[in-house]
DNA sequence: GTTATCCATCCGTTTTTCGGATATATAAAA
DNA sequence: TTTTATATATCCGAAAAACGGATGGATAAC
């Protein structure tokens, strides 16, 4: 492999042109340079890559395969180039997402679309996870950016915004006791099982208001569960109004339940790590996207 | 874009060795040399590859990155190098190989499983037509290797090689009046709906037997409306036991057809046109296929 | 026949590449 | 602590190449 991209270069735009002395022109280069280049390019490969019988020199059928060949050469050569820019400038080449598998996903597709118009060339990773996982994601440095449900101190190394806040609905299936009691009082619901939300890597549970209850580690797992009579559960309302559970699902009131109702999301990143323009950008996006919750 | 192939593969493989010193002697390069390409490559990138502040070099962030990219720069050229010698060697870079939509493709699976392990870096491309395309794909080289039902006689231009022989069945729908006569006379077929083949491009058609008769461009549509009852046809045999055609179709006996019942396969190639290796071990390998028949 | 292009080749200058030598830093061994 | 081995960066002179201009021969258009 002794043929340089020079090599490639000059034949590759040769042909574009239509002839070596115009491909010079094109590539600001003395004809002699072209010519020779090609002449050497096919001494390296072993065989000639145009006809020069014509008065134009025409691809041979090996010239045509190597043609797509170098043209590949060259493409990745210019994607390596353009990602130097980026890097150059201070762009991110690649970044990590960690979303909380508790956050509407579907919520986030149009600006997954925002973000491959508006940074093609970016390696975009997204991984989910319980509250935990995003948050032991980011402090590994897994992640560069979390979206999470703010239920517990996080870790002091991690810079936490607030972006928006979502009540909890209390759910019942449709053929559940509770369904007569549509205001049921804290005795009430003591009497029937409850699922509670435990985060994967055994964390400290929530409070549970039954004393009845299974911990689960998924909201959709427990919306799943609720709707076939398991017990009742105290979920976001946007999994309570998830197109998978409407029909299966009655909301009680949840005027006699003394604790806070509210949970807050937001986004998480490192302390020390700064914001290169894409994460700012990112930041920003979603913020605007719960803007409205 | 200033950097060189020489460069990226100092990159590439003093990353692999570790250092750079390594580097070098695994490219039998001085080891200034690889120092000096890794800092030009930096210096033309616009930032550093490796963070040099501990004993061995490792690689920044953006160096990681670069190096995916370099990586596949490099086995892009690899390629080319590849199929460079591959052409050098005489051998085909590309074929294109047109098969007669008669051809039980089934058959030819298990070789397109040969042609890909035996040759990786041909680039195949399959065109399916009628026996008349086939022919004219092959004249006007659209295609190489052709694989067809000879029917009539071919151009001057084509080399054809009988690989095998198929008998025609007579078929008709269970439905169908005809099956009450299982050695039916030419005269009794002569009553009812024939479906004939006929080449796309409106060659001349296949004599048919019975007066009353529809011309189909396909015999897998044949069958089709046979089984439905639209008529009888004569169609090679392995098309009448194809499987989609299991228990819908009734065999009939072909003692009073006076006509020949024979097609013969064949395998064409332009006369003018030499057989590199592959196309030879196709050839024979797709002989072998059809040996048996 | 004239003109305009095209390609290959030659040639002298300029640039780069190349390997060895050297200086310096670091980690392990003595 | 000193020694040893192994790193990287830099300098330098020789060798190699890249480079553009000039030239000649061939071909198609005018």
């Amino acid at each position: 492999m002794n043929w340089t991209l020079d090599q490639l270069e000059a034949f590759v735009t040769s042909v574009k042109q239509g002839s070596f002395s115009a491909g010079a022109r094109k590539l600001g280069k003395a004809q002699s340079r072209v010519s020779s280049a090609i002449a050497n390019l096919e001494a390296d490969l072993g065989f000639e890559l145009f006809d020069r019988s014509a008065r134009l020199p025409v691809l041979t059928v090996l010239g045509e395969e190597m043609l797509v060949e170098a043209q590949a050469v060259l493409s990745q050569c210019q994607r390596l180039q353009a990602r130097a820019i980026i890097g150059s400038n201070g762009e991110e080449l690649a970044l990590t997402l960690a979303v909380d598998e508790a956050v509407p996903i579907l919520s986030l597709e149009s600006f997954f679309c925002d973000v491959s118009l508006r940074f093609p060339l970016l390696k975009l990773t997204i991984i989910n996870g319980s509250q935990d996982d995003i948050a032991r994601w980011i402090e590994d440095k897994t992640a560069d950016l979390g979206v999470l449900f703010h239920l517990k101190p996080l870790s002091e190394h991690l810079e936490l915004a607030i972006i928006g806040q979502f009540n909890h609905a209390l759910v019942v299936s449709v053929n559940h006791p509770l369904t007569n009691t549509p205001i049921p009082t804290y005795a009430q619901l003591n009497q029937y099982r409850q699922l509670v939300i435990r985060n994967r890597l055994g964390g400290a549970p929530e409070k549970a208001i039954s004393v009845q209850h299974w911990y689960v580690d998924s909201y959709y797992h427990i919306t799943g569960l609720v709707s076939r009579g398991i017990g009742w559960a105290l979920v976001p309302e946007h999994i309570a109004n998830d197109q998978w559970n409407h029909g299966k699902l009655v909301e009680l009131s949840t005027e006699h339940i003394p604790d806070s109702l509210v949970v807050e999301m937001g986004i998480v990143k490192r302390l020390d790590q700064g914001k290169g323009p894409i994460m700012s950008w990112m930041y920003d996006a979603i913020k605007d996207i719960f803007k409205g919750s």
